[in-house]
DNA sequence: GCGTGGCTACCCCCTAAGAGGTAGCCAGAT
DNA sequence: ATCTGGCTACCTCTTAGGGGGTAGCCACGC
């Protein structure tokens, strides 16, 4: 398939190009336009082949919920996610109902930002980690960590996060517990995958934030 | 019983020599071998029959409490003292957390020294009376560093541990502070000495448990 | 002036960690 | 009888982590 081809709007060039340099670590994407201001961005959405655009919500002559909707209202409906610094309730529930794929905010990690443009150009719907609350009780699909993750672990793989929370390694989680670290790592993998988390350090703190010991 | 079997590491052939015949003016103890550096006895701990191990801490190829995780991750449970001139804090901590069953200083009277192997062959932790304080510490204070470990960090090293203990990657680290992955793995390295600690996971559980936040 | 500690950055080297995948065995459920 | 979930074990591949070292710059204290 041919790459992912991305519109950036923000008022700020120096953003642009930050944007524009991270998406194009990816040979997947590419940046086909920029934009900085909403007015452009409803015409260069009209007139550019796109895959997906990413919004800027506060800009000075259009700003980016009236964008969208007049991008929508022309009936284009490329994939749009929000990229803005504002994380209050209303700006993240105003964009979704008015259209937007997505909604992520500035201050990522930027590896963490480019995963999920991946994501989003492949049609799913990204959020930022710290709204999905916020959209728990708006959308119905959202990621939230389920509460009862606990509960959602086997014993042996409660066995290996009480271990791993002691700071052992997964060879000496393996020789306490008498199993191979291959087998260590398929159980931390497992763990990490049903807590959300991303790493034995996150898996470690989750722990003992958790009581579990 | 048979005699107890001792391996005396340690990288002066002179001291060895000392040591080799202190330990066997004692009929019940006997030095079953003798290794220069801690990959020597790596080795020996694996092969030889051993009751006791001797190990110094200073040495060149590898250190003694290197060689003494190394030893213990092989799953090699022969008891092993530590017999060195460093009375530092973290060097007495280090140790015992890493498996140590005594640490003793090399400057102790010959007599009470060889009275001090002997206990330790017998299974009991052996500490040089100057140290005690510093055990005391350990014991009541549960597990971890010294008391003075949090202030012996300096301000950047508490800004990179309170980011590490919310599972961040080194270069995630380095992207959050402005400071490239490289400083953050130095940062990272040094408190992990100051605080006796392995890895970044113990590092991460440390922090939630000292209320670093 | 000089040394020291702190922060930065880089080097090399090797191991640990994590994401994929396949697969055998067993117990309990259907 | 077949299926499913859990535990085990192995494979490959890539990145992350951590130990060792050197070194420049700066601020502070002597």
């Amino acid at each position: 398939m041919s790459e992912t081809r991305i519109l950036i709007v923000d008022d700020h060039p120096l953003f642009r190009r930050g944007v524009r340099q991270l998406v194009e670590m990816d040979p997947d994407m590419t940046i086909a336009g920029e934009a900085s201001n909403g007015a452009e961005a409803v015409e260069a959405a009209g007139t550019l082949e796109l895959d997906l655009i990413l919004m800027d919500l506060n800009m000075a002559r259009m700003d980016g919920l009236e964008a969208l909707r007049q991008i929508r209202s022309n009936g284009v409906d490329t994939r749009l996610v929000m990229l803005t610094v504002s994380d209050a309730d209303d700006d993240v529930v105003a964009a979704l109902r008015a259209g937007a794929d997505g909604y992520l905010l500035k201050d990522m990690e930027p590896e963490d930002l480019l995963a999920r443009i991946k994501e989003a150009a492949e049609g799913k719907l990204v959020i930022s980690p710290q709204l999905a609350a916020i959209l728990a009780g708006i959308v119905s699909g959202g990621r939230a960590a389920p509460a009862d993750a606990l509960s959602s672990l086997t014993s042996r793989e409660l066995d290996i996060l009480r271990t791993l929370a002691r700071g052992m390694s997964n060879k000496m989680i393996a020789r306490r517990l008498d199993i191979t670290e291959g087998t260590v790592k398929v159980h931390v993998k497992n763990l990490l995958k049903k807590l959300g988390l991303r790493s034995r350090v996150e898996a470690a703190v989750w722990a003992v934030n958790h009581g579990v010991s």
